[in-house]
RNA sequence: GGUGGGGUUCCCGAGUGGCCAAAGGGAUCAGACUGUAAAUCUGACGCGCAAGCUUCGGUGGUUCGAAUCCACCCCCCACCA
């Protein structure tokens, strides 16, 4: 890590990661003037974060690098509560006992951005249930409750939808949940000197919670900052595929999953992205925008997933899914040896198995979908009416769909038992048979 | 507690006795075109290879036949208290 580095704040800036910040141009000076430390909070609400956590969570990274301590909250506290910001719904509570396992699980994935043993200024990692935990209902209430005015929290946009619309009410939980977030602030900054608290922008009224806290009970100057939300171009949520939401977890989205997912960013979204995300320069980012613009295949979707995938599942992850990559996609499946096709399948690459004998009785539209390759057989059945299905390359007609013997023989298998099965442009699945 | 309005397939939203597996839109999937992009066009879109099977908050009922009519129940919303 470099000394402080004065340009962060430029830098966050022009990558159009910055989308409020209190004091405006005090802060940049604020962060000039010496390492500070900051927080940003994850909350527990399943076994794994995912791509909608990145901007913030690799923001702690950056601030890292630019020398200032970094400390990552896991909500063990407020993960019971439910933040209700923006949200149109009530939120289903999750048991204690769930929520502190993912806990857990959220500790190990916050800690692979941010360096522990760095010096000065090493990451922490902080769990709000240390201080929620042992307080007291009376506590709360006389202690922290005091200090918010009711009118104040319900003219906040952040729940005014729930307040003013018909539909949906919000519970008291859910209410009180800015209060857990501020004083998760002003605890942070009496213990570790945390002056700065990060978060996506539907933060804003929880981090000025916090901020107002901080300076009544413990007189602190503290800042906040904001990033934006990601938005993709044509309208629809970032974040989701058809198969779901992509999570940072290997074993949730796989490196190949998580890859492709990149891959598939649209031109309008890509360089955007690239600032975003990546830790490429603005001047490398600006190259390779300038690169496509020449004509030729975009090149700013395969600099976007390799970073991604690099930077979330390691050189191994990125490897591996670029193997899997170069092995469907380029066409040539005919090439791959019975080691090639292993390791595929230890890649990630979706694999089922299936006994032999029991194929010659099912449709393929059975088996397709039953492996996940489609969610439902009539899929199954349009593809192959479109002559969209594969088996080792060779193109499957409804007319076989009670053939599976045929289609399966062993002949057409590589190795003997390997059977790669594409349906449509890009869902790939192999099958054993054995 | 009273009065009124509602609960339809993933979402929104038509449908008020048969022509309804249920209009239309969105989302999603597939095809064409491309660059594993976007836009556009085409097809699919409850489940099932098929015969057929199961849906319209729930339970009963009327009817040859119900998402549609009746009864009771559950839930939501608005106004009143």
């Amino acid at each position: 890590m470099t000394g402080l580095n004065g340009d962060l704040l430029a830098d966050l800036e022009s990558r159009g990661l910055v989308a409020q910040m209190t004091g405006e141009n005090g802060l940049a000076d604020y962060l000039k003037e010496a390492p500070r430390t900051l927080y940003c909070g994850f909350d527990p609400t399943a076994d794994s974060l995912h791509i909608g956590h990145l901007v913030p969570l690799l923001a702690l990274r950056r601030f890292q690098q630019a020398g200032h301590k970094p400390i990552a909250l896991v909500g063990g506290a407020t993960g019971l509560i439910g933040d209700p910001s923006f949200k149109a719904q009530e939120r289903q509570l999750n048991t204690p006992d769930v929520v502190a396992g993912w806990v857990d699980r959220l500790k190990g994935q916050v800690s692979r951005f941010i360096d522990f043993d760095c010096g000065e200024n090493s990451a922490v990692v902080a769990n709000n249930l240390d201080w929620f935990g042992p307080m007291t209902a009376l506590e709360f209430l006389r202690d922290i409750g005091k200090h918010f005015s009711v009118n104040n929290m319900i003219a906040k946009e952040s729940v005014k939808q729930r307040i003013d619309r018909e539909g949906s009410g919000i519970s008291f939980t859910e209410f009180s949940y800015s209060l857990l977030q501020a004083l998760d602030f002003a605890e942070l900054y009496k213990r570790h000197d945390c002056t700065l608290q990060l978060g996506g922008s539907d933060q804003w009224g929880n981090i000025t919670a916090g901020i107002d806290l901080a300076r009544r009970m413990h007189g602190g100057a503290v800042h906040g900052l904001t990033m934006p939300l990601v938005t993709k171009a044509d309208g629809t949520k970032f974040g989701k595929t058809e198969s779901g939401t992509v999570w940072l977890d290997p074993a949730k989205t796989s490196p190949y999953a998580f890859y492709q997912f990149w891959l598939r960013t649209a031109d309008a979204d890509v360089y955007k992205f690239l600032r975003y995300f990546t830790f490429l320069s603005l001047e490398e980012i600006a190259a390779i925008e300038e690169a496509d613009r020449q004509g030729g295949r975009p090149q700013g979707q395969r600099h976007l997933a390799e970073q991604m995938t690099e930077l979330i599942h390691g050189r191994d992850g990125l490897e591996a899914a670029q193997r899997i990559t170069d092995a469907l996609f380029s066409g040539e499946l005919g090439d791959l040896s019975e080691q090639d096709l292993e390791q595929l399948r230890l890649d990630g690459l979706p694999c089922a198995e299936l006994q032999r004998s029991q194929l010659a009785e099912l449709p393929l539209t059975q088996i397709f979908a039953d492996v996940g390759l489609a969610s439902s057989g009539k899929q199954v059945k349009d593809a192959l009416g479109r002559n969209a299905v594969w088996v080792n390359g060779v193109a499957i007609g409804a007319d076989a769909n009670m053939k599976a013997g045929e289609v399966f023989a062993e002949p057409n298998a590589r190795a003997g038992i390997y059977y790669i099965v594409r349906l449509g442009k890009k869902s790939y699945q192999m099958l054993v048979v054995r």
